[in-house]
DNA sequence: TCTGGGGTCCTAGGACCC
DNA sequence: TCTGGGGTCCTAGGACCC
């Protein structure tokens, strides 16, 4: 049945939470099954919606005055990290009951390795791949669409075949019919700029490329791309990652703003807002960052950007805008405009320690640390932003708190120099620190 | 999908070093 | 100083994913 080969054959799943928003949402208030259900309020357009929904003609990105006008009925609803990551994380353990190998690959998505499980549960790849849809159903109240096949990119392909509530196990003997009705572009990792390039080649099917010659494939293709070759043809080359990642490589904030504006201070405001919250992440995370980039992005979308290496590794909005206010008149440019700007942080370390410097920088800088995670707390307590720098001032009042802090904004300042704010929030002064 | 936000990985080419 | 060959490190930027 898993096509006759010299290595052993593989059995992986992927099993992917059908409109897994929405679905979580559902789930969690039974009152809602059946409705079309919308999630994704607080952006102003749909993220994830159910079926109902879908079938009434909503779909992503939709406006949600859009939104109620196809479908008076909806429920729309604010999005709930902190619920998805509950179901999400149950979702992987009940994975885990059949096979340790879980690669938790999303937040609605995760990859099982089936292989050499059917002597310990007694049944084939198919049946485990059903009992474990089953135990998910029941147990989170929601459909999963899942793929079973040789490779992550052939069961891929198989949990996107039947949409909601599918199991497709795709057999390297009868790949061939999969493939030739999947378009290139909708291979897991070929994006629309690699699919043209293959068209331009007559390749257009998923199974035309598998059959390309391999020398081909090596001369005119890149590593990630040969892979996938590899993976169409059922041979593995991208193993689970059941280790997951322990910490972030990098941390970023970007914030898209209408209308552009060619205003420098504006701009620079939008900046370090993204920088505060850029900050709060990393905060959260107990990391400081060693480098750092931060961008412009133009009307056109070009992107004008600046690296920089931090004199030492800090997750304090202060010393990172020291370094971007330096740089930023640099890649301003008067006459151009703006639709958004970004900041990333790079080269993460573990926040705990903080190697001494001998002129003290670090020290000042350990005690700002401490002033930012009373600001944490009592971001925790009454509702993030309600302090903020006196940089970002400009962005608070534009943004989409305008109305609900326009009152904290009012007398908040620059809060290295605001000593009403600081002492109204009982914050400790600099000197004191 | 005329374009939101948060990520990771790969590669080409320059700098620098024997 | 020039020449040849080869290695490593770094960086900018592209491409793709959910």
């Amino acid at each position: 049945m898993w096509g006759i080969s010299h290595s052993f054959p593989r059995a992986i799943l992927h099993i992917d939470g059908d409109s897994f928003f929405a679905s979580c949402e559902v789930a969690k208030n039974p009152a809602l099954r059946g409705k079309p259900v919308v999630t994704g309020k607080e952006r102003g357009i749909a993220s994830s919606m159910t079926y109902e929904a879908k079938r009434m003609g909503v779909k992503r990105g939709m406006m949600l005055s859009e939104i109620r006008r196809v479908c008076p009925s909806v429920v729309i609803l604010p999005s709930d990290y902190e619920t998805y990551s509950l179901f999400s994380n149950r979702m992987y353990e009940i994975v885990r009951r059949y096979t340790p190998a879980v690669e938790e690959y999303s937040i609605d998505e995760c990859f099982a390795d089936l292989s050499g499980m059917r002597r310990v549960h007694r049944m084939g790849y198919r049946n485990i791949a059903e009992h474990i849809k089953q135990d998910l159903e029941r147990e989170l109240g929601m459909t999963f669409s899942i793929g079973l096949s040789a490779t992550k990119v052939l069961a891929k392909i198989g949990s996107k075949w039947k949409k909601p509530d599918g199991l497709t196990a795709i057999s390297l003997k009868d790949v061939r019919a999969y493939l030739e009705k999947t378009p290139v572009e909708k291979i897991w990792g070929v994006g629309p700029n690699t699919a043209a390039y293959l068209n331009t080649y007559g390749i257009r099917t998923a199974w035309e490329f598998a059959k390309r010659e391999e020398v081909w494939v090596k001369a005119m293709l890149s590593k990630p791309f040969i892979e996938i070759w590899h993976e169409l043809n059922g041979e593995v080359m991208n193993e689970l990652d059941v280790e997951g990642r322990q910490t972030h490589l990098s941390i970023s904030k970007t914030k898209t703003f209408t209308p552009p504006s060619r205003n420098p201070e504006f701009v620079y405001s939008q900046l370090s807002k993204n920088i505060e919250n850029a900050c709060i992440k990393l905060r959260r995370w107990d990391l400081v960052a060693s480098e750092i980039v931060f961008f412009l992005k133009t009307q056109e979308f070009k992107y004008h950007a600046c690296e920089i290496k931090l004199p030492f590794p800090s997750s304090v909005p202060h010393d990172i805008l020291k370094a971007t206010g330096e740089h930023f008149p640099k890649i301003f440019h008067k006459n151009i405009l703006y639709r958004a700007t970004g900041i990333t942080m790079m080269k993460l370390i573990d926040g705990g320690g903080g190697q001494l410097d001998l002129f003290g920088s670090v020290a000042k800088s350990e005690g700002l640390k401490r002033i930012f995670e009373s600001v944490d707390e009592i971001s925790g307590r009454y509702g993030k932003h309600t302090v903020f720098l006196g940089t970002s001032f400009q962005a608070m009042r534009n943004g989409a708190h305008a109305g609900d802090r326009g009152h904290a904004a009012e007398r908040t300042q620059d809060l290295f120099k605001g000593e009403t704010t600081r002492r109204r929030l009982g914050l400790p002064m600099l000197g004191e620190v």
